[in-house]
DNA sequence: TAGTTTGTTTAGTAAATACTAAATAAACTA
DNA sequence: TAGTTTATTTAGTATTTACTAAACAAACTA
């Protein structure tokens, strides 16, 4: 049986991240930049980026910067060149902690914020007329809610706060769950 | 000072939701409908939701099917009475597991294997020519990410299975990482 | 200074998406 | 049977999005 070229797998390899990329709302241009990075063992410049990738200067320009915001990649200066360089970050765990600690979006949060608004609203005021009823109703409901979305925002903040999150430290948090 | 009328604080509510749905990529539509039927103290139909939502209904029609897939509303019928009726599901840790449970996605889990088909690839054989460090390399970042997929899918296996995910859960949760 | 090399921004485009309006289907009712 | 009531599907549209091509900006170099 042949054995598959690398240049064929390290193509596959990129077109599989694109994929991962768009299924999870990202341009795929993210997921092949990330790809390139990856397997690269040494730093790349933006153009051969875009030689790897097929996307254009522009695509890849905007690209390197969200992926870099998100600690996914890192840019790099070599003295004496004027060029920057990018390099993957290997610790997933670390990028996830990046992505979470950066999670006061302003979009989300004040998306988030509103709910809290609303609860607010319930509690200052009961029900003039007699819909008391139905003003406990709603105001029980979106404290509910308001508990779960406190209590996932403490799990984030423990995760993100974490200085060592590891395989075995997930490993843990499964032995943990499986009792 | 006044109090918010009942009415605009359940607008509020729904544009809330719709914000936040938004944020993650799912249709506005969709967060407007699960906000109604979550602060409803009935069960409400599908032109009920209509009505509340402002949304035509073939896309509320739409927006109850996703709903529903993902656990997060649930189909009721009345005996003697055609039309579907919906609640929404108010255990929102019950709603997690039962997306996590739905992730084989086929879309989600074939752009997966891809990496696993990769890390496949590099192990069935080395290189011909003269480019063996750049396999060894490739190989070695390819598993990488593989173990990293392999931990994550262990530990949402892990979460899925669960019968009791609660609060107090996340709590044991947040106190060991806290370690 | 003018000319290169690099990265960013902008204007325009093609494709995807979420929606509306309306046709269709399916299940019941007179 | 024809007529209602309900839900789904389809055709078309407006908006958003990810991209390209090209203008621009900034920093160096001869």
């Amino acid at each position: 049986m042949p054995i598959t070229p690398l240049a064929e797998i390290k193509e596959n390899f990129i077109q599989g991240l694109s994929q991962i990329s768009q299924y999870w709302g990202f341009p795929k241009s993210m997921g092949a930049i990330f790809a390139v990075l990856y397997i690269s063992p040494s730093a790349l410049s933006l153009d051969e980026i875009v030689v790897h990738t097929g996307f254009t200067k522009g695509a890849i320009s905007t690209g390197v910067r969200s992926l870099a915001r998100m600690g996914l990649i890192h840019r790099q200066s070599k003295l004496g060149d004027r060029k920057d360089y990018y390099i993957a970050e290997s610790d997933f765990y670390k990028a996830i902690r990046t992505i979470l600690k950066g999670r006061e979006n302003s979009e989300f949060d004040r998306a988030l914020s509103s709910v809290r608004d609303t609860l607010g609203e319930l509690e200052s005021g009961t029900s003039t007329s007699g819909k008391a009823e139905e003003w406990n109703f709603v105001h029980e409901r979106v404290g509910e809610m308001q508990s779960f979305f406190d209590g996932l925002d403490n799990l984030v903040r423990v995760v993100a706060a974490l200085d060592t999150m590891n395989q075995n430290t997930v490993q843990k948090v499964v032995g943990l769950l499986k009792k």
